[in-house]
DNA sequence: GATGAATGAGCGTTCATTCAT
DNA sequence: AATGAATGAACGCTCATTCAT
């Protein structure tokens, strides 16, 4: 078996050490051995589990993005509000950033923001994610709740766009990481995106008025 | 001067090519010979003008942001309502991406987005763009046109986060590139971040007919 | 005796995998794994039966070797004309690459051609062959059925090298591989060598008439 | 200019240099450095002017070999009895081993004998070689001088290959280094192949007499 | 200013061998 | 006997940078 639960399992210990060392110093400052060290491992075990170092970076975010992109499809199935939906899926995302900061870390800046190595690599799982949330505006705006002139992939984008945006912001340190800043800031990207920056829409409320 | 006007400013050959060589092969795949190649000058002269590979790319990146800085200062500081003011710094930034696109990759792709490498460099410097947005939202606050819930640097990272994007789903083909989808996405990225995704809020339109 | 024969013998498996995959991807383009693999039994039972990877190709090529030496050695023993002697040596070892292609083809690839590896390493056992085929000439010579002024050392160095460039020439496909060419091979070699190439030599004959 | 007379040749100094440690561990136990020290330069030189290990006994051999082909090339073309052509070619190829020890070694045993790696790959030279004795041969089987049933392309490897035998014999020291034992090998292999190891046929000579 | 040969540290990967079970 | 995880030395290659001309 791969994965005996008795013994300690090098294959997890190495993803593990993969997870602090692309974090703290970056995927391409950082060398193999560096990775075998933090793990305890020696050196050809990296190559005994995985074909490259880039594997091991690969693995860490398919594992990771695939727990995304089932639980944005799980939100989705659910009966509840757009603006619901896109909390649950915000939270979802802050949370998973607030309970394993350095996996997001890695994810986000050697992957996700990557473009041009991982980044590119993965395009199409990352294009699922924006689908997903894609998927959940273009069924408000069938119901009417989301504007019509607004395309949902483009409202994906923006709202996706915002979340990664604040992600990085914690991660280098622009905005204060608190327990409450990563619960207000759910509420906050749902009211910005869904609700607006503007206060009651002036032109609207005086014409109704 | 570094700069005369009668010979043919290798300088800016360099930097040209820097922008060509790096937006397309990206600049940890290319090599300086390649830029070199691309300028059609010697190998060493690059390291006549510049110290270092890295160089070339902070050049491309500083000349070009500050201008994006400036632009915003100055739309700040022009009597507009927020909303337009927003519109212009959209627009600017998805301008400068139709008329120079490959310069705009390389800041996007090998600096902005960069988070370990070249982003962390110049992070003051993206900050300060951060800042600028919020400061015309912070203005319209208080103005009682934006709301007062959401914290203006909250409210620019969703703004940035949203056009940075944007900007990145066209670099890599996730979103058409013509001309009217440039056009449109100016009002449709202000639509959504200042007006937001819901059509007119039920309870509050209720309440106020 | 390691061979038990109600079991299946895992030395042996080891050693008739060695052969192709030597055979197939050579002995440096292949690893341990691949002859364990080749052989169906695990990575370390091979150094359970031997102490290295070299040790499987030395083994293999000895026993060979000396079957040949043997031959050799018996065919001289009869009571045959030099170029008989030769006919059946050509033909012994014509007969060892048709009857066992994968193995001939390892140890002259890569042993007796290796001459900066293996065949240096057996350079001694290589050296018997030449000595065997020379006591062959030698007899003749002493008999007066070979020119004397041709040492029977450089007559077996010509006999061995023509025979092993002809099994080269059958294992990398410069000669066609039939029956009747390995057949006629064997007559053609010794007529070559013994009777040489040229035609009735018209004036000694005419001389001696 | 890549090859100026002035200044030392350092491409020239690296093959060189390959040939001396080619020769003397062999091209797969001595490393890219050991090329370099003995070459008096950086590392990093080597791959300035090759692409790669190979590539420079590549370069020796086909820079070599050429040589050779020329050689039997240019012999074939002068008006003289087979035999005497033949006497060229093996002059030739043993005057090559006695001027330049070294660089013929590697020729022959990383590359000629080297059946499963570069001789491989150059095969199709190797054969032209063949070919070119094979031509010799078969303008004598025309003409009547050499026996007809034995096919040219046959006896070409006899020779080739007896010649071959004989460079190895001497470079792993089976046979004496001499100046007289060059020259006289020459007229020996000739004979050998041509005349064939057996005296004056004596059944044959008894009865034209 | 301009050239490109020369430098050498650094790193990913391979794989024969060992060893605990 | 049998397994295969674990070890770590070895090496080819890259490429930013320097420097003599």
């Amino acid at each position: 078996m791969k994965t005996p639960s008795r013994a300690i399992d090098k294959r997890r210990l190495i993803l593990d050490a993969g997870i602090q060392v692309f974090a703290q110093r970056g995927f391409h400052h950082c060398r193999v051995s560096d990775v075998a060290d933090e793990a305890g491992v020696a050196y050809g075990l990296v190559y005994h589990y995985f074909d490259s170092k880039e594997e091991i970076l690969n693995t860490l975010f398919l594992e990771r993005w695939q727990i995304m992109l089932d639980a944005i499809a799980e939100i989705d199935r659910q009966d509840l509000p757009a603006r619901d939906k896109l909390y649950a899926v915000a939270g979802f995302i802050i949370d998973s950033y607030r309970n394993e900061p350095e996996l997001m870390k890695v994810i986000i800046v050697e992957v996700t923001r990557a473009a041009n190595s991982f980044g590119r690599l993965h395009l199409d799982k990352i294009r699922e994610a924006y689908q997903g949330i894609g998927a959940i505006v273009e069924r408000a705006r069938a119901e009417g709740l989301f504007k019509r002139d607004i395309p949902s992939e483009f409202a994906a984008m923006c709202f996706y766009g915002a979340i990664e945006q604040l992600l990085t912001a914690w991660i280098f340190d622009l905005l204060p990481r608190t327990e409450e800043e990563f619960e207000h800031a759910k509420g906050l990207v749902v009211d910005t995106i869904c609700g607006g920056l503007e206060t009651a829409p002036a032109g609207t409320a005086a014409v109704s008025g």
